[in-house]
DNA sequence: TGGTTATGTAACTAATTAGTTAAATAAACT
DNA sequence: AGTTTATTTAACTAATTAGTTACATAACCA
């Protein structure tokens, strides 16, 4: 397991390290203010930040006493590239997500013509989730 | 590291696995032709299958002795929605490194004006690398 | 020079992972 | 009923991981 695309995909899987990654999108920042949030010493800290060191998704560097770290997304860009390939698959799925709903909202109507319009279609976007994930 | 988007991080993060997937993408089969491509014993893959179904990644059926797997997109659909809020990222550095090239390619031109057109447009589509991965 | 602050390394432990072989289950075939 | 085929479970091992505490390094500050 040293290609590139799996250290990424390992270093993504604790959720320490996400949220250091969610950290780090705000700005640069050094070692012990990455280490705040975490009921975890430092040692532990520095430990998650060389996987992702490894993985290419900080880089380190030096001012004074400090070692300011930096997010490179270039690994998240390749994860995202990997994962593209199966977008046609989960986008194939809301497509029969959607006849299905479609299908039930017919039925109803059938049934009964008094449910209000639009109800329906909330729902719709709502199972997508494309916009509020 | 019980949650939904580490367990499918951490499934991808095996080549077996991704190759596992990869090859559910071309549609439904049964565990001993999933087996085939790698030196491995079948409870090995096994053990990878059921890693894959924990994180939703699969799911098995039965069909006489057979346990058809099939593939599940809704956790790529996850992690790819996590990897897109650091879209901006990768964009922005691609951003820097054309405006980099750009510039190599204006300081060029006006040091010796031979150079043949249309070549560090190509560079830059290669280094983009969004259609060839 | 000596103290403080920021960070990394060493050595250890417990839990998890990825593999093995051998045995169990379950359905089909004769 | 007995055999074959497909798959899973059990029991084990070696390697890796995520954490700990104690110590080391390195730069600044008085």
């Amino acid at each position: 397991m040293n290609d590139s695309i799996s250290s990424t995909f390992a270093a993504l899987a604790d959720p320490t390290r996400r949220a250091i990654l969610a950290r780090l999108a705000l700005g640069e920042t050094s070692v012990t203010k990455l280490a705040e949030p975490f009921e975890m010493s430092m040692p532990a800290v520095s430990k998650h930040l060389r996987v992702l060191e490894r993985a290419g998704l900080i880089t380190r560097g030096r001012e004074a006493q400090w070692r300011p770290c930096k997010l490179k997304a270039e690994p998240l860009r390749e994860a995202a590239g990997w994962l593209d390939e199966y977008r046609q698959f989960w986008e194939q799925s809301f497509d029969r997500l959607d006849e299905y709903l479609q299908r039930l909202q017919t039925e109803a109507k059938q049934k009964h013509a008094s449910e209000p319009k639009g109800t329906q279609s909330n729902n719709k976007e709502k199972v997508h989730g494309r916009d509020n994930q």
